[in-house]
DNA sequence: ATAATATATCAGTGAGTAGTGATATGGACC
DNA sequence: GGTCCATATCACTACTCACTGATATATTAT
């Protein structure tokens, strides 16, 4: 009965980072992006010709993105060009994929989020 | 110029999936008991005590990772024990772990989200 | 059967955030 | 220096979702 309080030894603060963290992936607009990073590196009129984002809500995405570290930029003539900033989040984002062939089904089946 | 667009080509609707799939993660409480459930399985009172969570809480987003085929479940007697689907889970909370060793500055300084 | 406990469901409320349009900044080329 | 284009910022609207409290269902044990 006392080995039950056992589990909760995980530190709180890494668990909202982590969820933050997650918040960062869990939106189609910032996936599309990555998504298109994920190729090669772009510009942002690139990204916005590319996912058919409006520009503003692409740089705002690019910021947030930005900020996260998850993409770097670099400065290329009159252009900024985006990348991802490490091999890791392509290595994240494969692992979803694979868990998705898994779950997929499951996932299009609860409804406690908006289906688009 | 024409190839511009060439980087479109990944599925849209799997995007929307992803994200889908992302954001089961990105809460909190999830992630406290996808956390909890990673030591082993658990009924669900177990959960609330581990987590501090309130009982109808837990049990919705149990209801959640449950549709969405991240844990599964066992009726253990009068219990219910939970446990976590798949191996490609705990993978996947581990790598995002390892990425927040890299990015966990940025996130923390990325104000897009509510910090707690 | 009845009581007790474990778990699930429901409705309402409040907060946080994505998207949009207009606008501002800033570097590059003439 | 001035103009053009690429990118960034701002304010606003509407929507979505997480949390809570009360309640319902189900299963075991007496």
């Amino acid at each position: 009965m006392d080995q039950i309080v056992a589990c909760c030894n995980s530190g709180t603060t890494a668990i909202e980072r982590r969820a933050k963290l997650f918040r960062g992936f869990a939106d189609p607009s910032r996936l599309a992006i990555l998504d298109a990073l994920r190729e090669a590196p772009l510009a942002v009129h690139e990204i916005v010709t590319c996912t058919k984002l409006l520009q503003p809500n692409v740089s705002n995405h690019l910021r947030c993105l930005l900020d996260c570290g998850l993409v770097a930029s670099d400065r290329d003539g009159r252009f900024i060009r985006y990348r991802i900033s490490s091999p890791r989040i392509t290595a994240l984002l494969n692992d979803v994929d694979v868990l998705l062939d898994v779950v997929a089904e499951g996932v299009d089946a609860c409804d406690n989020y908006r289906g688009t």
